[in-house]
DNA sequence: GTAGAATAATGCCAGTTTATTTATTGAATA
DNA sequence: TATTCAATAAATAAACTGGCATTATTCTAC
């Protein structure tokens, strides 16, 4: 349904071309190669206004005629493509450990690398240094081959203010008010975009993982914290304080243990890697028959991982309890939400199949028929990558917005 | 932001003018009486542009021109106002033990009113007969006064399609596929809107209740069940199967009591109307101290308000924790999304206080501090009336928004 | 010749710009 | 005190223009 317009944008003639353009941009990149006949078809748009439009895109360079389709009876259709290699992107996902960072040329397609372990703890300006050095490895390279640099995204962990462009708190490093943005674009002198993790990851999973086909989902991610994203049209939905989406501080049992946060029986307390570990080493402090008896140093996610591949059981055990529990807490949305779809980012899902199993088995058991009938929760299709791809993300969505 | 267009409406000249005549209208409702010139200046339009529109609107008769507004040294402005007489609009909420239904103009004013009461376990078609029967006694009148009919709205608790008009399930009643708008679009030749409940409570509010000020917000009514509505940039969010918003079937204790729907510790076993009741019952059964111990009669809703009212403590204490379950609720919510507002329907919280202030209490302790500074909880605006509102609202919205 | 892709020429809708009319205030003047 | 006349503001008329729509034409293949 149309939305209601109270005092939204109104029309006018640059806004309707501006709108056209983007819709032309984006039926070429998902659609494409496509014939300008096609795309009128798909838009509803008449040819010749295709044709202009078009015509403004050849002349920018974004997009450019590629081979001759098949003809079925008339003149051959010229196929239109994006012009991948228009520009670079510099996508970074700042996280807690490591800087990932990648560069891409308009279809994603990955061109560079980089990665900077950070120590714990890190001090604020060495972790801000570390970003900037991390993104002038790809940025170079970039610089050197004359290709434009069209943005640099940036996905980073905690609480951020996409529209300033600030992380206004990463407890996990103990940082607070940091202005990427205005850092970043002062160094590269080109626009920057910086945005939560979660909501990076369900960009970067919108255009090129699970999410490409689908308009609205909730993405999840499952670490020592349990965030989610809500897409809407292919789009962010945000909320007044940017702070939407702590489905780990969602409470799941009344009476349960007390959380970091102050309340009690949060589903982090339950579901996260860090509970998951502490739950493994509090079965083995009481006596469990498990391999992990014999492994020396502190457990950890990793080890957990390694023992359950190789058949132990009691590890087995502790992923399918995660999984449960997480499934408590994603039956929930479902029940809340009624989602198409929901993608889980995180180690817990990409490293081994207990957790996502028994996660689905969970919300198939707990949640209410009809919503779950329609819902399919898939692990996210960008894997490790998702970061830094989403990150590349937010810059490209910028290009094919409508402008102004 | 703007959302990302993909394969959404192309821009058109009719589509922007439809755009723009649908701003100017509600930009007269919300604002009205307004002069043109201010209109130009609120929503950015030329003033040519709004002379234009607003003519066809006065040609239309949706809109008149009222009083003369004061002079700040110039021509007085002719203040425009929507003609709230143009048309009646009949509102039904069609409940368990009841149909209410309301007419009234443009402005929401109330006309008419009617009442049907219906007994337990109805037929079939003497559900659907009780309806056309009350709107046929508000209907008589209207015709009368040869004011046109705009159409019918109908709030009808329980599972709804909105796009066919029908109701797909109401458990309490035992009713199933109702095609409710077939049947009233034949009975009365008018257009018919049919809504869940607690989404035509929510429209109601955000028209004329608790959520005019405000664009996005999320509805829920707390009855024998619990459900949600989330409302974004004026208008409501919708979900594959209509299903979403059940927020009484979140589990918010892992190992909880069994609910009707299957699963454990559902917040509708602790929060709804029955469960309260139940728990009183219970703790009557084990001897507690109360005035209700002398009360006649099964325990209902009603009979511990009064007992509260009255300063019985025992009801009072069996209110409070009702909130401190509901609270829980809510609290996840505040987390999960982070609203600027939660409007609550339903006699719990319009009867007596301490429901609300123990849920807003526990609210306060369990969300998260910065979604927390963010939400004001506050009481349903529309009260009782709050079901046939929003059911006029449902047919209003259609009126206001961009034709085609 | 026919069909389909692409485009050129033209039309026309609807917002924009510019100028004009109408209506009021208020200060200067008689 | 009454009259005149800028100044100001609301509303509209006239002319302009941007951009989609319609129609016709060209191009290329079957």
């Amino acid at each position: 349904m149309t939305p209601m317009p109270r005092t939204m944008q109104t029309g006018s003639f640059r806004w309707m071309k501006s709108i056209n353009k983007s819709i032309i941009l984006n039926v070429i990149r998902e659609k494409g190669p496509i014939p300008r006949a096609e795309i009128a078809k798909v838009t509803q748009l008449t040819p010749p206004t295709v044709t202009n439009i078009v015509g403004e895109l050849l002349d920018a360079g974004i997009v450019v005629e590629s081979d001759l389709g098949e003809s079925t009876g008339g003149r051959k259709p010229i196929l239109l493509r994006i012009n991948a290699s228009a520009f670079s992107v510099i996508g970074v996902y700042a996280g807690v450990d490591k800087i990932r960072a990648m560069s891409a040329d308009l279809d994603g397609n990955l061109e560079g690398e980089a990665e900077v372990p950070i120590p714990p703890n890190p001090d604020r300006s060495f972790y801000i240094r570390s970003i900037i050095d991390t993104i002038h490895q790809l940025a170079a390279p970039i610089h050197h081959s004359g290709r434009p640099l069209l943005g640099i995204g940036v996905g980073m962990s905690g609480w951020v203010d996409h529209e300033q462009g600030i992380s206004l708190s990463c407890p996990s490093l103990n940082l607070r008010n940091i202005p990427l943005r205005d850092l970043l674009e002062r160094e590269f002198s080109v626009p920057v975009e910086v945005e939560n993790g979660v909501r990076t990851l369900a960009m970067g999973e919108s255009w090129f993982g699970e999410g490409r086909e689908i308009a609205d989902f909730i993405c999840v991610h499952i670490g020592n914290e349990v965030n989610a994203a809500f897409v809407k049209e292919h789009s962010l939905v945000y909320s007044p304080s940017f702070t939407a989406g702590e489905l780990g501080h969602t409470t799941v049992d009344i009476e349960g243990p007390l959380c970091g946060c102050g309340n009690r029986g949060c589903l982090e307390v339950f579901g996260s890697s860090v509970a998951m570990v502490r739950r493994a080493q509090e079965g083995l402090d009481q006596g469990v028959i498990s391999s992990l008896n014999h492994h020396e140093g502190p457990l950890s996610e990793r080890v957990l991982f390694e023992a359950a591949r190789e058949g132990d059981e009691f590890a087995r055990a502790v992923l399918v309890d995660t999984g449960r529990y997480l499934g408590i807490g994603l039956a929930n949305i479902v029940n809340l939400f009624n989602p198409r779809r929901i993608i889980l980012c995180g180690d817990l899902i990409s490293e081994v199949p207990y957790v996502l199993h028994s996660l689905q088995e969970t919300v198939e058991q707990r949640a209410l028929a009809t919503p779950v009938a329609d819902v399919t929760i898939v692990p996210a299709g960008l894997g490790r990558n998702g970061g830094p791809m989403g990150a590349v993300t937010l810059v490209l969505m910028k290009l094919f917005q409508p402008q102004h």
